[in-house]
Formats: structure tokens, sequence, C-alpha cells
DNA sequence: AGTCGGGTTTGATCTCGATCAAAGAAGAAA
DNA sequence: TTTCTTCTTTGATCGAGATCAAACCCGACT
């Protein structure tokens, strides 16, 4: 973490409209905002360890955090892909003990990092922080159960499909976005090799499916879905 | 459900050395006591489905509870396997909305059952219950991410190597034990179709694994973690 | 504009595990 | 015990995706 800072003014907007703070009420935010220290960091810097002391909870401000697991010959699986927003080791508040995984930063980014200790703390005198914890590790939960059926069921272009209905779903009508991150992340995400994403993209293009760098058209939902 | 009761004797026993109430303080427990009810389920039956409205925790007390998602032409994939003493649905609690899988007995079980909207009210009075019931998600967070990345970076062979470890781990010597279900159950919970898992173990037999029925011995658990 | 370096695509090969089919084993029930 | 059903194993085939290698593209920088 190369800054490590009380938060400055934007920094504390920012974390104020965060999915984090703005659930709580307004005390619990300013107890948890009195705990908070801002850090950037560059792409690649390594957040955590798999097996290091857990001793921090992050909040995703900007940037993607990607968690991964490695193999004994170093491969490495990603387990969960975080963006702002987002809150890393949530799982640790009360399970404590050590990271269960490797979490990396995908490009350079912002966070919010608390002491866990305070938030144990802070959590166990405020029912409303316990609340917003439980409800983000729950939506990881099914996150996470959703990845597993996800790859055990489905082909590389069916996965890339339903990310891309996830990630447009304007109701029906055609749709078009940017990726809001490298494909090779992406590909991570899913599963696959960036040489599978790739592969399942141009496959996609006889599905009305446009790609051109980051930027995707999707001509018709309808057809995706039926992949 | 077949039967549904106040939990008699037998129960009351069981349910209170599970792991969701002998950790909880003696009110919290009792609380919890108060509102259980009992049911046993043949095996097959279909405990909750994908989608619909979820308005009850359950607690496994014998047998196990395969939970699983479906893809449109039928297909399952398993996504986790609750045995004695484990939770399901526990993400629900102040998730609150749906399902997000689908539940059956593997085997003829026994579960308790509690209303959602009483644990949710019950868990806001008393952080002890609150506590368990996040500890419990914890868990299950991290053993899907293991899932995950098991599925990803491992061979048949190397995932059900690792299942024999974790469950006989008799730290280096030679271990032997029976498996708690049918094989093609434990085939659904490591993402492998039944001949699948009958191959890799009768590869692994060339690696000091006997498997005659559900007995197993492993010789060199070393040996195993090198495969 | 040229050059450099990364991410990305394409091609060729190979391995793993799904699937289908059928034989074999093991429980449960009569 | 015998029968019947269900689970498991074995065999053969097939396809999806990993991997290795090379070409390509594009933005950043000089």
């Amino acid at each position: 973490m190369n800054r490590l800072l009380r938060p400055g003014v934007r920094e504390r907007e920012t974390l104020l409209s965060s999915r984090l703070l703005s659930q709580l009420g307004v005390e619990s935010a300013a107890a948890m905002m009195e705990i908070a220290a801002i850090g950037t960091l560059p792409a690649r810097q390594i957040l955590f360890r798999e097996g290091e002391a857990a001793d921090t909870l992050f909040c995703v401000l900007s940037g993607y955090i990607r968690v991964y697991k490695l193999d004994p010959d170093g491969r490495e699986a990603d387990v969960e892909l975080y963006g702002p927003g987002d809150l890393i080791g949530v799982s640790l508040v009360f399970d404590g003990g050590r990271y269960t995984a490797t979490a990396q930063a995908a490009e350079p980014s912002t966070l919010a990092r608390f002491d866990l200790k305070r938030v144990r703390e802070i959590a166990g005198r405020r029912p409303d922080l316990a609340l917003v914890l439980m409800n983000a590790l729950s939506e990881q939960l099914a996150s996470a159960y959703s990845n597993l059926a996800n790859d055990r069921l489905h082909t590389a272009p069916q996965r890339v499909a339903r990310y891309l209905l996830d990630n447009c779903a304007h109701d029906g009508k055609a749709a078009s976005f940017r990726l809001p991150y490298q494909k090779s992340l992406l590909a991570g995400k899913l599963g696959l090799a960036p040489e599978a994403l790739s592969r399942a993209f141009s496959m996609l293009r006889g599905h009305g499916v446009n790609v051109r760098g980051r930027f995707v058209q999707v001509e018709d939902p309808e057809a995706l879905r039926r992949i």
C-alpha cells in the first residue's frame, strides 16, 4: 500500500456513498469513518496472501481487486473479482484467523482499510453494521454458488453470454456497453484461459455480438439467452 | 416433510448438541428451541426449490442434503452438500427473498426447521445468535471458494486425493475410513460424473489407495498429497 | 510517424472428463 | 436364499478447453 492516509475530502465522500457506509445509521457510519484509512495500490500489487494473519477489512473505492488461490506449482484460479463498493474480507470479521486466498490489484486502485479488531468491536455494539456485513457475506455466497454452478453446467460461450446479459440487461432491447476491465481479467473471472474467452467472443459474433476492444454490442439479448 | 413435530426428547438432545445451539448462550438456545420444529424426509424428497420464497432456516440433524442448481435442460450441478450439524439457508436470514438453489434429501434425513422471521427477530435481540450465523456463513463462503478453485485447478484424481486427505487427516500415518455417503453423491460434490469418480479411484489404486465399497484405506498420505 | 511492449487473437495439438452403452456388484425385500 | 433394483465399474467415443507458439493489434512513448 503506497499511501496510507486519513481520508481526505474526496475520499470521505466516496466512502460515505459506498455500499458499506451508505447503509449504516449516521452514528455507525461515523464510527467506521473514524477508523478508516485510505490507500492506493499500483497495478499488480499484492494486498494480502493466502495464509497470512488477517487483520484488515477492505472496501474497494476504485479499481478492481482480483482474489485467487494458488496451486502447488503456481497456477492461479480466480475466485472473485471485487469492484467499487465491494467489501473484501467480510468473512474474516468474525471467522478471524487467516486470509484464505490471495488478493491482487488488477489495475491501479484505491481502497479503504479498517482494522478488523475495531470492526468486530463496533459490530458487537451496533446491529446495523453487523447486518450490512451479513448482507455482503450473503451476496458473496450467492455469487460463489452461481459461479460454481456456472462452471459446472455451462460452456465458455454460454458463460460469456450470461455475463453479457447480466451486465447490460436492458430488458429485451439491443444494448451496448464497455467492459469495465481487461479481457484477460474477465477470462479469469469466468474461469477461462484468455484464448478461450477470445474464441467464445468470436463464436458469439455469429449470434449478434460485436466486440471492438472493450466495446461490446448485443444485438439480440433473446437470442443470446438461448445459446 | 413427512412428520412435523415439536421436538421430542431425543431430538431436543441432538439439537442442543448441534453446532447451532451448542454455541449459543442458554437463553438464546432456549429461544431457538422454542421455535424449532423437527421433520423427517425420505430420500429424494425436495426440501425447497430455487426461486421459491424463503421462509425457513434448516439445521441438519441426520442424513445429507444436497443443494444444487439446474440448467434450462434439467442438468444438475451440486453446489454444496450439508451433513449433520450444518445450517441450510443462513444467507437468507438477512438477505431475505428467495432460495437461490434447490435442496433435496440425498438419503433419509431429519432436520430442524426454524421460521426465518422469528430467527431474524431473535438474532436482532441476541448478538450471540447473529455471531453463530455469521460464522456459519463465513465457513460456507470459504468452502465455496475452495470448491471453485479446486474445480479450476485440479484434475479428478487430485480432487479425490484432497477429499481423502481432508477426511482422514491422521497426520502422516496410514489411515482408513468409511465414506459417509454414496459414491455418486461424492461425485456430485466434487463436480464429477460418477464414472469419472470411479476412474479416479482406480487410478489412485496405484498410489496406495484401496477402496472396497464405502471402505477406503490410504496407505501413504504423503504420496497422495503429491499426486 | 516510428518503435516498443503489452494484451489479444489465431492456429495446432493434446488431455481430461462427459456421455452413451453395457456389464458387474451389492443391498434390500420377499 | 433368491430376486430385483439400484449403484458402480468398465469400455469406447467425442468434444470442450488448456496449452504452446506465433502472429497481430493497439496504445504509450520517444
